[in-house]
DNA sequence: ACCTGAACACCGTTCAAGT
DNA sequence: ACCTGAACACCGTTCAAGT
């Protein structure tokens, strides 16, 4: 985040030894600092300011106490960025694996708390994009996505790229709907009427015909409704896709029209 | 990018009146400065360095030039950046619509278009995540896609979505892809090295079982191998997907497994 | 063990001034 | 019309010092 040029570049926090950071035992007075109360500061914060706004000096400020203090707790900010991450990965819900549940069905659950809780926490999905997410709370996560695959019906050796695939795209939804949020949060627009505007204006440009097709159904759906089912639209193309690549067994790598 | 609390807060320079910018037909002295060698400079400046290290101060310097010169070419850095996003979107190869040819060839080779000049210029996809993407450049590049879903076979109630669904799952897949290119870069290893490294952690990690299956496969394919591969099966099943949603003609609203 | 203060090397950008 | 210099309000972080 910062990038100033270092002799030994960070990979992330979890593959360093850890500071003094995570004895979660101590219960300290209320007065002390402590990194649970430097994490959870920092996400309050980032979520209602933004990460653009946020800086260690403005967290330092919130915590009533010298910038450079937090830096016993933590190395960097990077590092305390990925530690907030993390932490919002720890309120992702993920599906209890029922005994009878369809997988197909799990798999949608997941993708759904995933970018409930990523809609929370705008600054969150940009951290997803910069770090590693390989805290305790990342990997359950994908630990989690990884069972549910385990217990599908496709071919092992297709478990990597399916997992990856709704991944990918589930990351590349909420990227984009998030990024539309904070621009109507940032202009004090609500995203209908921030949309119309950028459209209307594409619309006016010169060259090419306009953005012919993505305006249209506005009668009885609002916009998150069309968001919700979008969403879940490429979701259901994506997992029939793969089940029926499998079930037409054509030779495994050689895909549909090439 | 800067974040500053402003009271009017910007959108994108494709939406304020332009500025001295824009004047291709000036052929000025190669001493004096220009928007276009501005803008190349940057884009430059940022294969070279990472948008980490770019700075207005860093790219004046490039130009021999006090840094507030920029600011009589460009309002801000975001606009700087925004115009450099547009000048590599210019670059994306985009298919000729030949008569013949199966739209969903082309909507796989545009895919891979983006997905070329995105790995050259990884700092574009985040800026790609962050701005609004309606320079001319992108809109032709939009415009692109549209087209080549209209000359579907899928229904024309069904095209926005469709569209979406690609154009999220290409970017988030060339999102991580070019985040751990990125980082075999910073760290001086190459991208097997690096994911080798990242995995073994992972395996030593307390809780859970580990990453199964995420490593599996490195007899006869190289990691680029294995990505190109993924990257061309996901757009199969999300393709596949959509077309047999349509072929077997249920209830449009009701998707597979419900 | 935990926290502070001063300082360094940076930022983006405003503003008044030069040519 | 185009460019500069000084200055402002910030950054993240080092380092030596306090308690």
């Amino acid at each position: 985040m910062t990038g100033k040029r270092v002799s030994q570049p960070r990979k992330s926090v979890w593959l360093s030894p850890p500071r003094a950071r995570g004895r979660k035992g101590t219960e300290s007075s209320s007065t002390g600092l402590d990194l649970d109360r430097i994490v959870a500061a920092a996400v309050r914060l980032l979520d209602a300011e933004g990460d653009a706004q946020f800086s260690m000096r403005r967290l330092a400020a919130e915590l009533n106490v010298t910038p450079m203090s937090l830096y016993w707790y933590v190395a960097n900010k990077d590092d305390l960025l990925e530690l907030a991450l993390d932490a919002v990965a720890g309120e992702i819900k993920l599906p209890a694996p029922g005994p009878d549940s369809d997988w197909r069905e799990e798999l949608r659950a997941l993708a759904t708390a995933w970018r409930r809780t990523m809609v929370a926490h705008p600054w969150a999905v940009r951290a997803y994009g910069a770090y590693l997410n390989i805290g305790p709370c990342s990997v359950r996560f994908t630990s989690c996505a990884q069972d549910i695959v385990a217990r599908s019906s496709l071919p092992q050796h297709e478990h990597p790229a399916a997992l990856s695939a709704v991944f990918q795209y589930v990351y590349g939804f909420i990227s984009t709907e998030t990024r539309w949020l904070e621009y109507a949060r940032e202009t004090g627009q609500t995203a209908d009427e921030f949309f119309s505007e950028v459209a209307d204006s594409v619309e006016e440009m010169p060259g090419e015909r306009a953005s012919g097709g993505l305006m249209e159904q506005h009668e009885s759906l609002s916009m998150d409704e069309l968001r919700d089912r979008d969403f879940d639209r490429a979701l259901d193309w994506l997992i029939a896709g793969m089940c029926a690549d499998v079930a037409t067994a054509r030779q495994p790598r050689q895909p549909a029209g090439r």
